[in-house]
DNA sequence: GAGATAAGTTTACTATTGTAAACCATTCTT
DNA sequence: AAGAATGGTTTACAATAGTAAACTTATCTC
């Protein structure tokens, strides 16, 4: 067990190899070739590219295995997609961010459990919620420092 | 009025600007430097070519008033947060999405006036809720295609 | 009016990303 | 064993992004 920490950007040519290793486990860059031949145009080479690149960054592993080298991942999906979402909501100010999650379900379809699980979720959050959000922006980035409750 | 749409990638940097004039609507340049001064260690040049290239990609507007060019905005902050929220939901299967908003909602703080928000949200959306959100991954992308329901 | 300022435009330079060919080493294959 | 196929490594090259100096033009100031 070794759970080796790294936060490397990934970009979105490379989520596209990442996605077929995190669901597929130790893959060859040809079961990799293989699967994305038909939705990414890419070349082979393209793809070797981008695998040794994840390679490099860490973010992927290599061991040779006989002739063949299998890769395997060094960070979750869910770690990644976690990262990703961090990087929205550093751009926007706390205070939003009830209004962005708002959004994004609006804009999308969830199932009845989905909706269900979100429930008991915000059912939880009341024991530690605020009564308002404090604004963490810079002054002159955000319009909290506009109005408001004397400071 | 003229909603003139356009999409174009805005970059972390670039990012900055833009809150700028979100929040204080027609700026010179000079008021962003000076607001960005503190936060971003930037010279004035750097924020000149952002300026720059926000103008050129269509986000930013000039409009010569007297001597100073006035900057305003062509797409709202709403939206280039819609674009970027997207770009997330792209790169996962749909049938996930309710998952990570459940994290992103474990992982911030909300107001109890965010919380009704959402459960607001969350009860219109139970209209439109389905018992199952349908995959749209490539095989081999996600793990929907794995198990189940023959097709 | 001459130099100092301010503000926009050009040019610059490095790193990252998308995309891939070329190259090299190692196995199949016949 | 020689050539084909496989798989990784190097090199390549344009576009974007981060960061900023240099240049130009037009006011401000004394």
């Amino acid at each position: 067990m070794s759970t080796i920490v790294v936060n490397p950007h990934i970009t979105d040519a490379e989520w596209e190899v990442m996605r077929v290793v995190w669901v597929n486990g130790r893959v060859t860059s040809k079961e990799v070739i293989s699967i994305l031949k038909e939705k990414m145009d890419w070349k082979q080479a393209t793809i070797k590219t981008l695998l040794g690149r994840l390679v490099e960054k860490g973010v992927l592993n290599t061991e040779q295995e006989g002739r063949k080298f299998i890769y395997t991942t060094n960070i979750e999906e869910k770690e990644a997609v976690g990262n990703y979402t961090d990087d929205i909501f550093n751009r926007i100010c706390r205070k939003n961010v009830g209004n962005v999650v708002g959004s994004i379900i609006e804009d999308h379809v969830l199932s009845f459990d989905d909706i269900q699980r979100l429930e008991e979720i915000l059912e939880m959050k009341k024991a530690f919620a605020v009564a308002e959000v404090d604004c963490q922006c810079t002054e002159g980035q955000c319009d909290c420092h506009l109005h408001h409750h004397g400071e």
